[in-house]
DNA sequence: CATGAATGAGCGTTCATTCAT
DNA sequence: AATGAATGAACGCTCATTCAT
């Protein structure tokens, strides 16, 4: 049995209507990301994530039906911080500056908690979770603004896909090495981003004049 | 050292003198591979992989320590692939090729077993296991490949870092997504890499001018 | 320190805050003690205990951090009554009645439950275990009773170790061989105990006069 | 099922009629030996057995039909000792200078062994075990020896079987707190031995004129 | 006979989840 | 609602024992 029947619900069992219950659930979800930063994927459990919220472990099931929609709700409150970011990158004029202003948020967000980036693109990729968390479209608004860097891209929505996973890539390797240079880091970010798109550019408008 | 001193070991529990204990191994470690692939994190456990070989969960326990240690011998197994790429890369005539020849190697084993390589990416990352497998020494040698692609540039082992980095993420995600098309992927990388490479080269030499 | 740092704790995991629990801990304690009493050391694992206790696993490892812990707690739970029996011998009037109580209490415990005492001794002279109950302390209070008894006795110390190992000894024996006749066997206690300190007290007094 | 019905054989299975037999066999039980004093109880198992002897685990089996066994043998070869020495005791005149005798030669043994004794003690009271050696006859014998040293006493099993389990107790007390000093416990052994049968003979005697 | 690879029942322990209070 | 005691499936691992070579 690869697929169970009964399907766990990955909402927030309630909408939350009083503002008490509003802060309890951030406290939890905050609760969850210390865990996973300071025990890492070992010790993420959810009577530690209560515990560490203040609540009890019986109060943490009142809002959320089980683990997976803990770490969806996680998940997704980080995943909003990126929302934030791009929505404040497509003020700036320039594409290339819209580009460069991404880059440094995810550097500066990195940095600050670097294993949780990290642990919740794991924990994103379980089978089970795929889906659960709005990964399209955030790839569509990072290939809006790609388009705007890049006028002419003829895929835009492959480079946002490829960017994502440099970044990523260069990011996490970064939090594991423990570097702290942001400037540096963000340097060589830049380098692999307007990098692969200058090169992309090109190559695949002479791949698709064939 | 804040780590518990008496560490469970690593290496293979005994050097298998029949040779019936020598394919007990390998099978163990690719059952283990299987395992990870077909069922993910969440289904890699000790009994899976032994039922999978078709071995007792004893005979497991006979030649490896422990769950880690099965781990690393996985880990070990692959990056030996990675060894032997490079080392044929290293005989290729032009720096670039030997790069372009690493950027196809990666790719192909990629695509061939997605999750595994995503899986055992992170687990090698465990803290527990760092250290336990020999990254360094693969990336000095990735390195030397990167010296003779771009012999004046000022930082390969940064650059060998980053392009591992670039790759795992880039590849990881294709992986993930499902991508089949080797030839693009292939492609993209290369954008990635060597666009990278043009830029860091000319940037950094510019910083280092300071 | 060769022993390993991070130790398991042999302390009671929480403090039971309901009264529910606090049965629960009581039970999980006296059931240690019946299935070491009727299934011997081999039988002594964590499920037969809870099973026997009427509670789950889960709940054993809720109050008690391990197998150890357990049995500690049940060490302690019988270390206690001999606490509460020297008490009450130090209310007699002469030192020989406190001494005489004492074998009669010693006595009376062995007979009621004649495995449990032993299989408790066995485990608390495991390494790992030496040290974590209380075994000086009521060595020493021991040494008050017989200073009291034989005033002049030079090693009062080194008398009480050897009347709690002669105790022991004798009372495990008849144990073992299914005496209930609790009048002789405290008959010949009486006389193993007065008889060793009639002797000790002379020649050491002589040995000392060298 | 208290009782298996299948009852193990707790003899060795053959009788080793060439003596490269005897040899194996008697380099497993000194094995035996040595793991139990060196690691105890818990590290007492037949691979670890049958690795020490330098033997493979499957000749083992060939002369021992199980654990118990093994552990049957060695037992049987430390009581051998006591036999050994009870015949000596038994050619010394007087009987109180066969019983200083046999103390100082269960003293002597203790301290060399310390872990041992102890641990065969335990092991021979593991129900399953019992009755597959021959403690009666040994104590049969020592009541002799008490008979001996005080030929007027009532009940020689009695005594005989009481200073068997004061001495076990000191002398197992004395190893595990580590004395080494062999004079000073004989002195005390020999207190806590003749001062009980003085008692003892005294009492018992009156008991019995009632 | 000797070897040692293989077996698997069984143990200690964890943790997501439920439910009586 | 909130609490936290209770549950039990499932996992990592050991070791007595067997049996093909």
């Amino acid at each position: 049995m690869t697929e169970r029947s009964a399907q766990k619900q990955f909402k927030p069992r309630k909408a939350p209507s009083q503002s008490r219950a509003e802060e309890t659930v951030a406290s939890i979800v905050e609760a969850a990301a210390q865990v996973l930063e300071s025990e890492g994927l070992e010790g993420f459990n959810t009577n530690a994530v209560a515990r560490r919220a203040g609540v009890s472990i019986g109060s943490l099931y009142q809002y959320f039906p089980g683990k997976d929609a803990l770490t969806v709700a996680l998940i997704q409150r980080e995943t909003k911080r990126f929302y934030d970011d791009m929505a404040v990158a497509l003020t700036k004029r320039g594409g290339k500056a819209a580009l460069e202003y991404l880059i440094g948020a995810a550097v500066r967000q990195q940095l600050q908690r670097p294993m949780l980036a990290k642990l919740l693109d794991i924990e994103e990729s379980r089978p089970g979770l795929r889906g659960e968390v709005g990964k399209p479209e955030l790839e569509n608004l990072f290939a809006t603004v790609i388009q705007r860097a890049i006028p002419k891209h003829p895929h835009p929505e492959v480079a946002a896909g490829d960017l994502f996973a440099i970044t990523r890539g260069m990011v996490d390797a970064a939090g594991e090495r423990g570097e702290t240079d942001i400037e540096n880091l963000e340097h060589r970010l830049r380098a692999a981003v307007f990098g692969y798109l200058s090169k992309i550019g090109k190559d695949q408008a002479i791949s698709d004049r064939r």
